[in-house]
DNA sequence: AGCCTGACAGATA
DNA sequence: GTATCTGCCAGGC
């Protein structure tokens, strides 16, 4: 099992109206945050990239303009432009 | 081998 | 709340 297919799957749990941040997903994996970002881009549409999202709660890097609004349809709590994570952070299991 | 860059985050001002 | 700096891990040149 690669760490690539880890994060895929790990990315998958997140269930519809819920986001993660990237350490979030590093933390639960065992690595730094900055692997996961490149692993990120590493996959491709298999992973819900939108459902990543900084610690801050913004939408990663400039997603700007779909992410928001796919996350608004999945029913994720927004704050302004910003993911309500208090709210809307999934914890692993 | 060395340097630069990058889907990051936390601390500090 | 915004702006800057530093630390971390890999990959590309």
């Amino acid at each position: 099992m690669d760490l690539i297919d880890e994060v895929r799957s790990t990315v998958n749990t997140i269930p519809d109206g819920k986001v993660a941040s990237y350490s979030d997903i590093g933390a639960h994996l065992g690595v730094g945050p900055r692997r996961i970002g490149r692993i990120m881009g590493l996959l491709d549409d298999d992973v819900a990239w939108w459902r990543v999202v900084y610690s801050d709660g913004r939408p990663a890097v400039c997603h700007c303009g779909t992410a928001p609004q796919i996350l608004a349809a999945e029913g994720t709590p927004f704050t302004g432009e910003r993911v309500a994570m208090t709210h809307a952070r999934h914890r692993f299991d």
